[in-house]
DNA sequence: CATGAATGAGAATTCATTCAT
DNA sequence: TATGAATGAATTCTCATTCAT
């Protein structure tokens, strides 16, 4: 078995080398500029290789796509041993937009891209259950906001429609800047901005004496 | 005379038809999934057809883009029959939810896609005027909310702050929707939900007051 | 009559204009890199009129290619107002060259580019007759030489050898210069050497009663 | 070892397989009318397979150009066996005349085509030392004519000129038979001519001491 | 496991030319 | 006579992908 192990973690290596410098080219070329040859040109193996790990390119993609819910989700994660739910909102508010900021191209293909979604379409058909990655983190959002509510810390409203907005919100000022709509605001003011979008929401969407808190 | 305006009048024509049908194209395929080929095909033209009505692919693109942008600000001028400057807020997220919800490809082409900056970032450094189109827009946002605060109808805040939560907030809606990012809900809930949200910001984010005016 | 020549005139005025304008397009941008759109654009008319003056685009170069060799021939018959068939043959040669530097695109169009006599040995299987026009200059230059040699200031040779060989002496000079082969001589020394070769070339080819009258 | 040199071997046969095919057809139809499909039909290849041996038409190009030169001098070399100077001039007037009529593909290339000197000249702004390979042979030829005039053997003359002199008259033979300019000869009393146009040129160019020795 | 070699499909663009009007 | 509109046939070049070795 030692053998077999040792042969399943070199591929699961390789397969991480191929995935991760793949990232890499996309942050530095954009999404579309990165072929399957840079990629073998950079991890210094031919094209024909990367078809011994993945299917094809849209598998590379679409396998990215789900290492970046996984990683979101793990960041989600963190915010648990807040127990305020409002303050761990408000956590999770920024750790949604430092992920985005961080990783503009695991954004990008997570939220913004269409490609990705049409993959998954195609494969809801076959299979229900993949597409949880992603609704696992809108769904641990929706139980937050929940619980907000419930504490009386939150507007009353449909739960779906609030769970969105706040998503919405956060999302718009990320996506607005990854896809470079804020050519009006200096380039060094705009992570300014952004912060201060996310405080104003908070600021102003709730009552004073979170506010004050904040 | 009659003759000339004739011919005018059908090669606006022709050009439009190029043009919605580019549109068309990209709303399915993706902007960089639409060749000038395809384009050629849908109208039952040649390729080289095209060239005579556009200099280039580029050409099209930017020519939509801009025209998006005209048919955004003639709308949002319709507002400014509104006295009351939070009203007429308000309606201004309204028409751009609208415009969103009804022109998605135009939408996707001036708020999401990559290309068309590019190209306006070139054209920035010859001629600096040309982005006034697309900034025109936020100013009149921006104008919007300064005399919300300067009637005491909006949190005091960084003005451009402000502005940017607005539209972000905006944004994040209707681009979560355009990019099929809300598998979550079923089809026929999702304009229920995108109008709710927008209540939603209005309901939360203004005091009591303004609220019941609401 | 009147009118039906008043007609052919225009036509013939406007052959003409087509032919100037091709040739200074040819002899901005290079021969192969003019368009029928190009010339069309710059006499302002459409290119589909062109077509109503010649049958295509290789009539047009053919066409110059004609005119380039009437025009050298009306210059080598200047030179027959000179008696001494030694010193005609000079100046034949100072007419042979200042002609090439003063229209290198004739020039390149009648000596060197292939096209042209392509289209002649096309010809050439229908009618026989048409390459007069470029031999007759040649004739004229072996005539002369023939003089010179009866007179017996030319070295005795067979003559096609010797007419050929002076012919070949100017046509390598002005074809070095014309397609930009001398390029290890500063752009302002170039003519200085093109006049002094053709000096070099009857100082040595001569004896010395020839050399000093020279 | 084996198996890589083979590998290597195999490579080098397929380059010279493409350049050889490029050049038959450069001679066929003219530089700008040989285009990358053409050679790929003819060695039954797709075109994209000629991309994997060269980086685009201008390398094919400018490396048949090179080699030609290098080829050129190579032979050039040979006449420096040759004591005496202006046999060995002369040698080298026979040799650059066998090269062009055997290879005038190459010749073609090397001292007629556009194309290639367009490339060098972009080249020469970045990297000045490249086009030594062209002007190395003209290097040869003005030294040996140098020595020949120290030992009295060659008119005085400048020295600029009088290479270029004898360059060109050797060029103009073989360009003017090259690009077929000598229709008024028969087909077969060509090969006469230049032979006998080289003899014309040496014969009367030197004096009669010369003239006897050779 | 790795790859060199090859390619089919397709991209944007250009141009000479035609033809109905 | 003049032309606007249209196009077929090219062009160079790129890329994901396959397959024999």
């Amino acid at each position: 078995m030692g053998i077999k192990e040792r042969k399943e973690l070199e591929k699961q290596e390789m397969r991480k080398l191929i995935l991760d410098t793949a990232m890499k080219l996309f942050l530095e070329k954009g999404l579309e500029n990165v072929t399957i040859r840079h990629i073998a040109e950079k991890i210094e193996y031919s094209p024909a290789t990367i078809y011994l790990y993945f299917k094809d390119k849209d598998d590379i993609i679409y396998t990215l796509h789900r290492e970046g819910f996984e990683q979101l989700y793990k960041l989600q994660q963190t915010t648990l041993s807040i127990r305020d739910p409002l303050e761990r909102l408000r956590k999770q508010g920024e750790v949604y937009v430092s992920f985005a900021m961080e990783n503009p191209e695991y954004y990008d293909l997570m939220f913004i891209m269409r490609g990705p979604v049409r993959k998954i379409k195609e494969m809801k058909i076959k299979e229900m259950k993949e597409w949880d990655i992603g609704s696992r983190s809108f769904e641990f959002l929706r139980q937050n906001i929940k619980e907000c509510m419930e504490a009386g810390l939150f507007p009353e409203a449909d739960l779906d429609v609030a769970a969105f907005s706040v998503w919405a919100y956060a999302h718009g000022i990320v996506s607005l800047i990854i896809r470079d709509r804020c050519m009006m605001f200096p380039e060094d003011k705009i992570r300014h901005i952004v912060d201060e979008a996310l405080d104003f929401m908070f600021g102003t969407m709730f009552d004073d004496k979170v506010k004050i808190k904040l």
